[in-house]
DNA sequence: CTCCGTGCAAACGATTTGCACTATG
DNA sequence: CATAGTGCAAATCGTTTGCACGGAG
């Protein structure tokens, strides 16, 4: 299955790379809407799966809430308010982690912090090997 | 308002404190039911949020759809499957952080990697000591 | 005896899906 | 012209809430 560049996916893609504030599906439905009135809420639902599905954007995923999502696919950090919610880039980034120095640069009230590392357990990487096995006979 | 104890909020926290698996609220509400079969869901959901408000668990912010909660508050680090979406903990926690450490010593395949920060916004700061002065006067 | 907590059902908000139609490659 | 993508409405899923009743302190 093939991607195809339609008008609506086009328009995402231009939106979610103009704004810098990781917004949700209902913001970016907004922003689209102003070029192309008819596209419903379901296309961008649909298409931000899709683009990050194929790597071209990243999801980001907070519990129980609304998804957001990112243009920049690279690693890079962020921290968000438990209150509003928003969610703010941490300039640069490093692989050795210094969390005093990046949380005295900051100007939120530092509540916490946790490490997410995503990746594929054991358990889902079996799963996957076998279902390629049974793609491929 | 101040907590009572009931068996219901007894059970929950004792489960969750059995559970080293981060479980969702409907999981719980599984394991509780063992005990008291005639707990409604509504009640897991109502403790598990006045629990956390109280600091006496923790809400795991990022994970998919579903929120997660851990009996354990101190700061601690995560690894989680992109796939089944597990959370599995890291043993350990320093304040500086050697990512390829922490990453070698995993079964998972690492896909990415994200900080996540909590705190207040400079926005909510202030808009929290506006309410607070409304309080007193 | 007060008022916090409960169970139930209904409401809600975010996201997904089935369908018939459209338009890209 | 095949088939990926669309708009719409309905369905679904996780979570929250209103209400009348129950029980902890």
């Amino acid at each position: 299955m093939q991607l195809r560049m339609t008008s609506q996916r086009e328009v995402i893609l231009k939106e979610l790379r103009k704004s810098c504030s990781h917004p949700t599906a209902d913001e970016l439905y907004d922003l689209v809407k102003k070029t192309l009135p008819r596209i419903s809420l379901a296309t961008v639902y649909r298409n931000l799966e899709i683009l990050s599905e194929a790597g071209i954007i990243s999801k980001i995923e907070v519990s129980g809430r609304q998804k957001r999502y990112d243009a920049v696919t690279e690693p890079h950090h962020h921290i968000f308010c438990v209150k509003c919610h928003r969610i703010d880039n941490l300039d640069g980034y490093r692989s050795e982690i210094d969390l005093q120095e990046i949380i005295a640069c900051e100007d939120y009230l530092v509540t916490g912090y946790r490490l997410n590392i995503t990746g594929i357990c054991p358990e889902c990487e079996k799963l996957e090997k076998r279902q390629e096995k049974v793609q491929v006979s």
